[in-house]
RNA sequence: GGCGGUGUAGCUCAGCGGUAGAGCAGGGGAAUCAUAAUCCCUUGGUCGGUGGUUCAAAUCCGCCCACCGCUACCA
C-alpha cells in the first residue's frame, strides 16, 4: 500500500479578490503534492475559502446581498483561479457546507465535554470596522476625546459574554510537543517567534461571538456563533472526514504539512495544535510559514495600483515558467521583490538556455546522426560515468530537498547538473564524433538523453507541462515517469518525434 | 521597551575555526551541434564597525551601528 501524505493551503478569506500571495502559497502545495505522487505516495490535497465572521456579513450587506450568495460568487473566483492555475487539489471546502458545520460542532461538543470550554465574558475597545479588540496601550484618543485604533477606526467599549477555551492550561504541553517535534514549524527562525511567544504566557482564547451572526452556531446556545480561527482551523479535519473515524479519507489524518503565510503562523502553530491536544486528536506534522512578494519593495495594494495578477503573467509567461519563478528566485519562507525583468532573466538564462537549449543541441544531432532513435547505453568513459553519477544522485538529493520545502535549493541542485551536461556535451563534441568515431558519438548522445531524462522527470512536479512535452521528445512512455521508474533503463532502437524547443526565449516587444 | 534574526564581490546569496565561494552582471578567448544558445579563462571583497579569545576568526565572545521579524483574540 502507498504510503499517505496531506497537504493544505490555508483556507483563503474571501473578503477580497484572488492574488498573487493565494497563488503563490496554492502553487507551492501544488509542487509539493505533485513531487509526492511522482515519488509514490497517495497524496491528498486540499486548499478552500473561509467564509464566516463579521467582515464578510459586514461585505455581503453593502453589496446588498445575503451572505451565503455573497461567499458563493467570492468563493468561487477562488475556485476559478485553482482551477486556471491548473493545480491538482483533490477537494475544495467551504467553511459554509453543512459537512463543515457539523464538524465544527463535534468538535466543540468533545472540547466542551472534555472541560476545555467554559463561558465567561469579553471585555475591551473594540473597532467594528477592524473586527478587532484593542489594548488600551495601542489607542491614541483624539481631541474631541474620541478613541481610535491604530488604524484610525473609531473604538467602543463592549462587553459581550463569551466562551473561552483553556488555552492557558496548554502552554507548557506545547513547549513539549514542539521540542519533541523540532521539524513542526519551519522555516527555524519562525520556529523561535512562536516559542518565545508561548514562553511569554498564554492567555485563554476567547472562541464565540454574540456580535454578528454569520458563523457556525455554538451547540445548544443559538446566541453564539463560533469564533473565526476555531471554525477555519477545523476544516483540515473536516475534509478528512471529521467526526467520522470510519471516514475514508480519516487515514489521511493528521496532516503532514500545513503551508501558510507567516502571518497565520500564530493560528497553526499554537491553536491549532491546542485545539486537537484538548480534542484528543493527532496534531499535523509540520507548519510552513512562507514569505511575501512585494511589488519594488513595497507590499502590495489595490490603492497603490501595483497588484500583480497571477492571471496576466501566466498569459504572458507561460503558467510553468511562472511556477519556476515563484519557487527558484525565493527561498521558500523570505520575501521577495517581483519584477519582470528577475522573471525574464530567469526564464531566458535557465529555461531557455541551460535546458531547452541542452535538450535541442542533443535530439537534433540524435534526429540527424541517429536516424532519429535513441542509441543504445553500452559503453561509458570516465566522463560518462560521472556526469550519469551526478544525475543519478540527484534522486536523493532533490527528495532530501523538497521533504524540507528548500524549493530552490532543489532546482539549483537540478541545475549544477544541468550545467554540468552543458559542459560535457562541449567536451565530448558529438558534432565532431560523428565524422571521426560515430559509436563513441552515439553513446555521447545516449548519455544526454539518460541525463535528461532524469531532470525532467524531477522537473515536473515544478513544470507540469513542459517536462510532458520534454519527456515526449525524449521518448520517454507516459508510463514511465515516475521516479520509481527512473531504475528502468530505456529501450534502445525508440523513434523519437522530430525535435522542437521546448522553452523559446522570452523577447519583449520592443517600445 | 523585551525576545530573535540579518549585515560577505555591482546584484542575489552560500560558507559559520584552518590561506575568501556560487549564480547573475562585467572583461578576454574557443567553438559553431543548438533557441546568437554553449564552453574555457578572467576582473572584482581590509567578509557592517570595534575590542577580545585562539598557533589560527567571515566563522567563537563583548560592545557599537544599520536594517528586519515577533511581541494574541481582522484574517
Amino acid at each position: 500500500m502507498k504510503p499517505k501524505y496531506y497537504i493544505t493551503t490555508p483556507i483563503y478569506y474571501v473578503n477580497g479578490a484572488p492574488h498573487i500571495g493565494h497563488a503563490y502559497t496554492t502553487i507551492a502545495c501544488d509542487v509539493m503534492a505533485r513531487f509526492k505522487r511522482l515519488d509514490g505516495y497517495d497524496v491528498f490535497f486540499l486548499t478552500g475559502t473561509d467564509e464566516h465572521g463579521q467582515k464578510v456579513e459586514k461585505a455581503a450587506g453593502d453589496a446588498g446581498m445575503d451572505p451565503q450568495s455573497f461567499t458563493d460568487g467570492t468563493s468561487a473566483l477562488f475556485r476559478s483561479l485553482t482551477e486556471r492555475l491548473k493545480i491538482s487539489n483533490d477537494d475544495f471546502i467551504r467553511t459554509t457546507e453543512a459537512r463543515h458545520k457539523a464538524s465544527c460542532q463535534a468538535l466543540w461538543q468533545t472540547l466542551a465535554a472534555n472541560n476545555q470550554i467554559y463561558l465567561g465574558g469579553y471585555e475591551g475597545w473594540y473597532a467594528v470596522r477592524d473586527e478587532a479588540f484593542y489594548d488600551e496601550g495601542e489607542l491614541t484618543t483624539r481631541p474631541d476625546g474620541t478613541k481610535v485604533a491604530p488604524s484610525g477606526a473609531p473604538v467602543e467599549w463592549v462587553v459581550e459574554p463569551s466562551y473561552f477555551f483553556r488555552l492557558s492550561e496548554w502552554g507548557d504541553k506545547l513547549l513539549e510537543f514542539y521540542e519533541q517535534n523540532p521539524d513542526f514549524i519551519a522555516p527555524a527562525s519562525r520556529r523561535n517567534e512562536v516559542i518565545s511567544f508561548v514562553k511569554s504566557g498564554l492567555r485563554d482564547l476567547s472562541v464565540s461571538r454574540t456580535s454578528f451572526t454569520w458563523g457556525v452556531k455554538v451547540p445548544d446556545d443559538e446566541a453564539h456563533v463560533m469564533y473565526v480561527w476555531l471554525d477555519a482551523l477545523t476544516n483540515y479535519i473536516t475534509a478528512a472526514g471529521y467526526p467520522d473515524a470510519g471516514a475514508e479519507r480519516w487515514g489521511f489524518w493528521p496532516a503532514d504539512l500545513h503551508v501558510v503565510g507567516k502571518d497565520i503562523l500564530r493560528f497553526h502553530a499554537i491553536y491549532w495544535p491546542a485545539f486537537l491536544m484538548a480534542a484528543k486528536l493527532p496534531t499535523p506534522k509540520r507548519v510552513y510559514a512562507h514569505g511575501w512578494w512585494t511589488a519594488g519593495g513595497e507590499k502590495m495594494s489595490k490603492s497603490l495600483g501595483n497588484v500583480i495578477d497571477p492571471q496576466e503573467l501566466a498569459d504572458t509567461f507561460g503558467l510553468d515558467s511562472l511556477r519556476y519563478f515563484l519557487l527558484r528566485e525565493v527561498p521558500f519562507g523570505n520575501d521577495g521583490t517581483f519584477s519582470r525583468k528577475a522573471l525574464i532573466s530567469r526564464l531566458n538564462t535557465e529555461l531557455a538556455n541551460d535546458l531547452g537549449n541542452l535538450a535541442q543541441r542533443s535530439l537534433s544531432l540524435i534526429a540527424r546522426n541517429c536516424d532519429g532513435r535513441l542509441p543504445g547505453d553500452d559503453l561509458a568513459t570516465a566522463e560518462d560515468a560521472d556526469l550519469l553519477g551526478a544525475a543519478n544522485a540527484l534522486v536523493e538529493g532533490v527528495r532530501a530537498r523538497m521533504e524540507r520545502q528548500a524549493f530552490g535549493d532543489a532546482l539549483e541542485e537540478i541545475w549544477k547538473v544541468i550545467r554540468a551536461a552543458n559542459a560535457y556535451i562541449d567536451h565530448q563534441a558529438p558534432w565532431a564524433l560523428k565524422k571521426t568515431d560515430i559509436n563513441r558519438m552515439r553513446c555521447v548522445l545516449r548519455v544526454l538523453v539518460d541525463v535528461l531524462r532524469i531532470v525532467a522527470t524531477l522537473l515536473q512536479p515544478f513544470m507540469p507541462d513542459k517536462m510532458a512535452a520534454m519527456l515526449d521528445q525524449l521518448g520517454v512512455p507516459t508510463t514511465m515517469r515516475q521516479i520509481a521508474d527512473l531504475e528502468h533503463r530505456l529501450a534502445e532502437g525508440v523513434a523519437l518525434p522530430a525535435p522542437q524547443g521546448v522553452f523559446p526565449r522570452f523577447v519583449e516587444d520592443a517600445e
